[in-house]
DNA sequence: AAACATTGTCTACAGATGTAAACTACTCAT
DNA sequence: ATGAGTAGTTTACATCTGTAGACAATGTTT
């Protein structure tokens, strides 16, 4: 279980060091967000901040301090997706399948590579 | 698009007037409810009133004021999907069927489900 | 030593959310 | 007309979130 509720903006920090794959310091991580986030070197801080108290990565000194987030991505986005299946689909992962296939809003090629992928997943 | 997000407790608002499928009063409404939420009377109304001030749902004055969703649980439910979907499956459903057939915590009965489903589904 | 740069902490502040009490208006019974 | 019940509005207040400035500590340059 996941203890606190993870932010948005929080979420975008996490990423990064998921996606890093090594611990980064608090440069390194404003500098990857900058593709995406124009924040201020404080905000950052504050994100940071605010993931270790609510105990998500944790933070190793060293000429400064590196960070590193305490749980895999999978296992959090296991953890949404289980949540998001509650919310919406009465905890039925088939439910939430049959919404997708359903999605006549869904591009072809997109619905056919989902098909695709199923047919060959199963058999 | 979805101009205001929708909080969770609004939400418990939305599901059951979407579950009734007809106008409901704010008593109908805490009556409902009551079965998850012992909100008190004037929760409920302070959540009908944002929700009517995101011009989620509409009310119509009888002896007293009846509320209505202004969208179907359908479509709601699908752009939340997407969001969803955007931001942990970098926006492919495909990712996310994987990720549900990958899920080795689902239970048997619920994975045999699932099979069926999409054997079923794509002939 | 003095000044500057860098890194981190603390404080701030507006808007959203969960939760509800206080107050007002209207209706029905006495 | 008076008082009680019911419905709706306004105000409140703590916490969380997005965003960042102010300040402090430490290392570096002149």
């Amino acid at each position: 279980m996941i203890d606190k509720k993870i932010s948005d903006a929080e979420l975008e920090i996490l990423e990064v060091l998921w996606a890093a794959g090594e611990a980064l310091n608090a440069n390194d991580i404003r500098i990857r967000l900058n593709q995406k986030k124009d924040w201020e070197r404080t905000t950052v801080l504050t994100l940071i901040r605010r993931l270790l108290d609510k105990g998500v990565i944790s933070q190793e000194k060293r000429e400064v301090y590196y960070y590193t987030p305490c749980m895999e991505r999978n296992s959090y986005v296991k953890e949404e997706t289980k949540s998001f299946v509650n919310k919406f689909f009465k905890g039925s992962a088939k439910n939430l399948a049959a919404a997708l296939i359903a999605d006549e809003d869904m591009s072809k090629e997109e619905m056919e590579e989902l098909r695709a992928y199923f047919r060959d997943s199963f058999q």
